[in-house]
RNA sequence: GUGAGUGUAGCUCAAUGGUAGAGUAUCGGAUUGUGGAUCCGAACGCUGCGGGUUCAAAUCCCGUCACUCACCCCA
């Protein structure tokens, strides 16, 4: 007698929230184009290798969050935890470095994380991105940061914060790794047991843990920042200087880090005050050497994801223009041939038009016009189908006017 | 994986251990070709599930599951 429900950390999306996603999902299609991104659509589920060389195999994601399944054959396979793999492995599989110009991509779509869900966060969740290859140039670092932030502007989104920073490359990184885990251990005492277990796993991560002790002995670390080579300093450089002409606001955080370890060179992400512990609406960064690991051409990339359930938590107060809902009332059950085809001519002239075909009496279908909200109904009776008329009432002035049927094009033009 | 809070009608919530209720939504009615208001009526519940204590449990205890929030991690 147990009933089934949508599995934990899933859930069902409907009216009225659906038309929040509708318009999200139409803002990202009619923005990115504006950039020359153009959609791409990969599968849901892949093989599972292609995320743990991808994503990085000490990856928590990796590690513990990822739906890992055999399909029938033997096939270790994994719903996908994020995209950008998926996108590289596509443009890789494609040869699309080869026909495709310019070389840019976004998506939107499902992914799957097996978390504890709380506010903000799903076992499956939608997630909208953009990723941008064969250009090192910073200045396009600058642009999707730029368009990242503006989207969100467009959005009447307030209260949200821009953080970047640089996690160098595999020239100025390793080194750095090294000389910030000495640091580590000098100060092991002052460091939590988990972070103590990060300094030879990735030491980077201590910056990231928020119990005081932690931070404090964490402020005396030597920063990246100070330690990257000549090129990703002056990259870097250029990416700040880009962000300010183009009128975006930044903080700089020498220890944002990233939790995927593709990342290179720039990292970015932006949080909101309005949402709870889960505050990241977007993050991103370059993957300049992900293409070529998964088998590819060396060539730079970068991107972004953002989490459009966490977007959709700041659409609260949005307010969509309502359709004008058209409802067809009969007096009499004969006339329900006449209202199917006034219908059917409504709806062809673009009208969303209903109608209860359950022979109920006009009392009963004027209530049932109010329930779906009808602008107008449409009354046919004996005496409108004797004078090939209708009879149209307004549902908020109540004023009622009966017209000729072959003046009701002209009407519609009026009103639609 | 760890912790805390909450589970009662479709929804929002009541009910000193003593017959489970209200508001709202739904359906019907207040007769004839016209809605929203008002009034009358109906239907709606294994009180998350399982055990225990008790003459008696929605209420107390244990377990379990689900949801929510936080840790962790991330979008």
């Amino acid at each position: 007698m147990n009933e089934i429900k949508a599995p934990k950390g899933t859930r069902d999306i409907f009216s009225p929230e659906i038309q929040k996603w509708q318009f999200l999902e139409n803002s990202i299609h009619a923005y990115y184009q504006k950039f020359l991104y153009r959609e791409i659509r990969t599968p849901i589920f892949e093989h599972s290798e292609l995320f743990s060389r991808g994503i990085g195999s000490e990856t928590d994601v990796v590690q513990k969050e990822m739906y890992t399944f055999s399909d029938k054959a033997g096939r270790s396979l994994t719903l996908r935890p994020e995209n950008t793999a998926s996108v590289v492995r596509a443009v890789i599989e494609n040869n699309l470095f080869e026909s495709v110009t310019p070389l840019r991509f976004y998506y939107l779509g499902p992914m799957f994380r097996y978390d504890k869900p709380q506010k903000g966060r799903y076992r499956q969740f939608q997630q909208f991105g953009i990723e941008v290859f064969a250009d090192e140039s910073p200045q396009v670092d600058a642009e999707v940061i730029f368009s990242a932030v503006d989207f969100l502007k467009n959005l009447k989104i307030a209260d949200i914060k821009l953080e970047i920073n640089s996690v160098g490359c595999p020239q100025c990184r390793p080194g750095y790794l090294e000389i910030l885990r000495k640091a580590a251990r000098a100060e092991q005492s002052g460091l939590c047991a988990d972070c103590q277990r990060k300094i030879s796993a990735n030491p980077l991560r201590i910056f990231d843990c928020k119990l005081p002790e932690c931070a404090e002995t964490a402020k005396r670390f030597p920063l990246l920042g100070n330690h990257l080579c000549s090129e990703c300093r002056d990259h870097f450089k250029i990416v700040r200087e880009a962000l300010s002409w183009m009128n975006v606001p930044f903080l700089l955080n020498p220890r944002l880090v990233r939790g995927l370890d593709y990342y290179t060179k720039t990292a970015f992400e932006v949080t909101s005050g309005q949402l709870g512990a889960q505050n990241a609406l977007l993050g991103g960064g370059r993957y300049n050497n992900l293409i070529k690991e998964l088998g590819g051409p060396d060539m730079a990339a970068i991107g972004f994801a953002a989490g459009m359930e966490r977007i959709i938590l700041h659409l609260r107060h949005l307010t969509l223009p309502r359709p004008k809902i058209m409802f067809v009332a009969y007096q009499d059950p004969k006339w329900l041939p006449n209202a199917i085809q006034l219908a059917q001519v409504l709806r062809a002239h673009g009208c969303p038009v209903y109608l209860d075909y359950q022979g109920k009496n006009l009392k009963k279908q004027f209530k049932k016009a109010d329930k779906v909200a009808a602008a107008f109904t449409m009354v046919l009776a004996e005496d409108e189908i004797k004078s090939e008329a209708v009879s149209i009432k307004d549902m908020a002035s109540q004023d009622q006017i009966k017209i000729s049927l072959k003046d009701l094009n002209s009407w519609l033009k009026k009103n639609y």
